[in-house]
RNA sequence: AGUGCUAUAGCUCAGUUGGUUUAGAGCGCUGCCUUGACAGGGCAGAGGUCAUGAGUUCGAGUCUCAUUAGCACUACCA
């Protein structure tokens, strides 16, 4: 690297294209920067500024989410570290358990034949894990790519040792509490992975079915019905009972009596329910307490049989006696075709509801009455919270809450089931000695208490059988905040980087994880750490949805979502990150261009995106920039005095703005306004430190530079690197290293990040002016086809307002110089073939040595005019409202006036020079 | 069905407690401009009844209510 500076200190611009090439760049920077291990963090006296990754799963690739949510963790992990933190990003993967199992089934049988069901637990967790060996790296190799200064040697993996003694501890201790239990329930069954579900992981969508209208005979009458409706006649035959409104004086006679189910013959009792609505199909419910929720309940206060008529992975049991052995979809048509045949189906229609499908598998989800271990909400709720209600943890954006708030409450919140009958993840740590259970974090310690509760001392652990299920996989990532410091084990490193300082997350999962992190957090980080909070982070920024052009959200099924890896290709990953922050205001859903419609083709086009075009082309125009400083050649005899003078007011202005804009930029990063952030400094280092700046101290061609500008205009330069490098981390260390030549360490990366300081507002603002006027000679220039470099006569019209403007030392100077003028000549008259303009309230002429378009001119005169005139009309009506002038405030209308005289002003000068032309 | 969020230029968004311009930016679009950093560039321009309707106020893009549309969450759908 060294030789190659030196390359460039001989012959420093024949060496650099004249593009700026991102691919190279970018590994060569992320390997010195793993080499010079700076991402590495290790407890110490400094301040520390932690973030925990939300994990991926080990089975993921990178997907434009992760793009977004990885990016701006990136910016705020690398801001802290400019800032002198102790930075720590702790990443990680889960170990997804739904995901991974069907992933590794699947390679089984289509790899190498073998079923699920022909091994043993053992044996299947050995293909596990060497399919995570295999390719469980894989996404935080792409986060690489991206740019992520993740510690790491910190990498976490939510199944290995330590993390699962957590999460075995956690379970024992919160049974101990009396927090989790067994119990008998409906809970979610997917029949095709053979697990329960959270009430998470279902997805309810509207869709196509059938309603069956099927009568029920009245036992002891021949010809005497009962109609109920049903979009699932195979499970008539678990019906055991019909229910009506105890209101329906249609069926209040039926009271006492029994129908008949179908096929099965079984007489059932009619019930009278609440439940029941009068107004819905025939409003007469058949009730089937095996399977359904609202069923079962029914079946609860009644006292009905249950009977469960299927099979675990969703086909008819021998309890239904009729088409055992048959899926149920199957039997459903079956089902129907019998039902007509006895003449008892009544009609079909065609009906929409809403269908419960598995989150992972897609499977219908079937409602399953069954023995499961949960987590008791009692309490947990009203932590979680209260935590964020009472400040502790804030959200941004802050209208989160609502829903964070409406699923906690205590009417809504459902305890939490955390069995899955899965072998891949945390075997629940429970054994069975007949009837008794034992909680234990080992079975030695099972066994023990087993000896004790029996009484029998000969009991050993051939005794014991341990519970077959396996734990939810957001029951290890509740404790990541905690268990990756391996604080469970020990409070060395927990004590200094808890709580984090924030959590970037989609809300999506604010109730599988976030909600749950921080009951987490409050349960046991008190008993670990003391005299610490107890929150898990202080803030939590949701990030939206990334959605393409037609607001779907991105999804591998569509298949609408970009090839990260492409765009990072293509656009370089400063360019990506660039694009993907662009587009993100705070907590909005991204609708990100890629790929996106091409207007033109009227095509959708891959992997392109005009938001990322825009990151790159940023990119050059930073790389051109530093391409114009490093071509001025530096003289050491001081400049003529104007140039000096110009020089030095452009530096001044500069800095202000500097000062300014580190200000602004802070601002926007205290409330996560990275969009913000990010196009504020977009606009800042390409209109004011490119456009402005470096052309004002721009040498004319073939001059040299004075040491001293050259070095305030490289020190500009670099600082600007500095505040950039946390959203373009690698073209902004490629410049900071081509700006000058650098010690071994000294590397943008850690840069020292500046702090605001004062600014001058009247410089900031005479600066505006002055930019405005020559703007405006610029314009006429090119409107009347004067060239470039001819110096132009100018005259101001005398105003103490533009003299003291025009006294600020080097201001004259610099618009003589930018404008190209001859000079700048105070007036009282309208001097000859002078084009007029206003700036401010301020007149001024250009002399045009040329025919004048006066009718364009005369045009554009009008049209302001007629606007200003309009504008007047606006504000004399509200200053002539009596109303306004009573009851306004002072200021407000002072302001009004003010605005009156300047407006009268302009007019003035604008009349004037319309009636000369 | 209930709740929440959103609605400003072709697109993505700003517009901070109502008063500093009869609304701003970036991208896109249109026109012009290539001998010295950059066409991945420069300059200029067009483009908006601030979703609709009412209200509060001296004054509403901003506050209130209703309506409409989109998105989401929750519940139910026999």
């Amino acid at each position: 690297m060294c030789d190659f500076i030196k390359k460039i200190e001989i012959n420093k611009m024949k060496e650099i294209p004249t593009r700026y090439q991102p691919n190279d760049v970018e590994d060569k920077w992320y390997a010195h920067w793993m080499d010079k291990n700076y991402f590495h963090s290790e407890p110490d006296d400094r301040e520390p500024y932690t973030i925990v990754i939300p994990p991926p799963n080990v089975t993921g690739v990178l997907h434009m989410g992760h793009m977004l949510n990885n990016t701006i963790q990136d910016v705020l992990i690398r801001k802290a570290r400019l800032e002198g933190k102790n930075a720590c990003w702790v990443p990680g993967t889960d170990h997804a358990s739904i995901a991974t199992e069907n992933k590794v089934i699947k390679m089984l049988k289509e790899e190498k034949g073998i079923k699920k069901s022909d091994l043993t637990r053992e044996e299947f967790l050995k293909h596990a894990w060497e399919w995570k060996e295999k390719y469980g790296g894989i996404i935080l190799d792409q986060l690489k790519k991206l740019g992520a200064s993740c510690d790491w040697e910190r990498t976490r993996f939510t199944m290995e040792e330590s993390l699962s003694k957590a999460v075995t501890k956690v379970f024992v201790d919160l049974y101990k509490k009396g927090k989790i239990y067994r119990g008998l329930r409906m809970c979610n069954w997917d029949p095709k992975v053979q697990t329960v579900l959270s009430n998470e992981e279902v997805e309810f969508k509207e869709e196509h079915s059938k309603l069956y209208h099927v009568k029920y005979r009245i036992e002891g009458t021949e010809n005497e019905w009962v109609t109920i409706a049903t979009t699932r006649p195979e499970t008539i035959l678990a019906d055991t009972g019909i229910a009506v409104n105890p209101k329906d004086e249609r069926y209040a006679h039926l009271k006492g009596k029994n129908a008949i189910v179908p096929l099965v013959n079984r007489a059932v009792p009619i019930i009278f329910d609440n439940y029941v609505d009068m107004e819905f199909g025939t409003g007469c419910l058949k009730v089937t307490p095996a399977h359904d929720t609202n069923d079962y309940e029914i079946g609860k206060r009644h006292g009905l049989e249950v009977i469960d008529s299927f099979n675990a992975d969703g086909t008819l049991s021998e309890a239904a006696q009729f088409f055992v052995g048959e899926d149920r979809f199957v039997a459903r048509k079956l089902m129907a075709a019998e039902l007509e045949k006895l003449g008892q189906l009544v009609q079909t229609e065609d009906y929409q509801n809403s269908v419960g499908r598995s989150e992972r598998s897609k499977a219908i989800v079937e409602p399953r009455l069954m023995l499961q271990w949960w987590v008791s909400m009692d309490g947990f709720a009203k932590t979680a919270l209260d935590a964020v209600k009472d400040g502790d943890v804030d959200f941004f954006p802050k209208h989160i809450f609502n829903m964070y708030n409406s699923w906690l409450k205590e009417e809504n919140v459902r305890d939490w089931c955390i069995s899955r009958q899965l072998w891949w993840g945390h075997r629940i740590p429970a054994w069975y000695y007949g009837e008794e259970v034992f909680v234990a974090e080992t079975i030695e310690e099972a066994l023990a208490e087993a000896q004790k509760k029996t009484g029998n001392a000969a009991l050993t652990t051939d005794d014991l059988i341990q519970d077959d299920d396996a734990l939810d996989t957001w029951f290890s990532s509740w404790l990541w905040p905690i268990s990756v410091f391996d604080g469970f084990e020990n409070q060395d490193e927990l004590n200094y980087y808890y709580p984090t300082n924030v959590l970037v997350t989609g809300w999506d999962i604010m109730f599988f994880w976030v909600a749950r992190m921080i009951m987490a957090g409050y349960e046991w980080s008190g008993d670990l750490l003391e005299n610490k909070p107890k929150y898990p982070f202080k803030d939590v920024y949701f990030t939206g949805m990334v959605r393409d052009v037609i607001k779907r959200k991105m999804s591998k099924s569509i298949g609408n979502s970009p090839d990260s890896l492409k765009l990072i290709e293509k656009y370089g990953a400063d360019g990506v990150r660039f694009g993907m922050l662009s587009s993100a205001a705070a907590g909005n859903d991204i609708i990100f261009d890629a790929p996106f419609i091409d207007p033109k083709k009227q095509l959708a086009v891959k992997d392109e995106s005009d938001n990322c075009m825009q990151g790159l082309n940023f990119a050059n125009k930073m790389w051109n920039g530093m391409r114009l400083v490093l071509s001025w050649k530096i003289i050491e005899q001081p400049l003529n005095e104007d140039l000096g003078r110009v020089n030095a007011l452009a530096g001044q202005w500069f800095e202000s703005l500097l000062q300014k804009n580190i200000a602004a930029l802070e601002e926007s990063y205290s409330q996560y306004r990275l969009n913000e952030g990010v196009m504020g400094l977009y606009n800042f280092i390409w209109g004011d430190f490119f456009s402005w700046y470096l052309e004002i101290i721009k040498p004319p061609y073939g001059e040299g530079i004075d040491r001293k500008t050259y070095e305030t205009a490289v020190n500009f330069f670099e600082r600007l690197m500095t505040i950039l490098h946390p959203f373009m981390p690698f073209v902004t260390e490629e410049i900071w290293h081509l700006l000058k030549e650098r010690k071994d360490g000294e590397d943008c990366v850690i840069s020292r990040y500046p702090t605001a300081g004062a600014f001058d507002e009247k410089l900031l603002a005479d600066f505006e002016a002055t930019k405005d006027i020559i703007s405006k000679v610029r314009d006429i220039r090119t409107k009347n086809g004067l060239k470039k470099h001819e110096p132009l006569k100018f005259f101001v019209q005398k105003t103490d307002g533009v003299e003291q403007l025009l006294s600020r030392e080097g201001l004259k100077e610099t618009i003589i110089r930018t404008a190209v003028l001859e000079s700048i000549v105070f007036t009282d008259s309208e001097p000859e073939n002078g084009v007029a303009f206003i700036s401010g309230p301020e007149k001024f002429y250009v002399i045009v040595e040329k025919e004048i378009d006066v009718e364009a001119e005369r045009e554009k005169m009008t049209k302001e005019l007629n606007r200003l005139q309009g504008f007047l009309t606006g504000i004399e009506k509200k200053l002539g409202n009596e109303r306004f002038v009573n009851n306004a405030p002072e200021k407000v209308v002072a302001m009004e006036h003010k605005k009156k005289s300047d407006t009268e002003a302009k007019i003035k000068n604008l009349e004037e020079a319309l009636a000369k032309l």
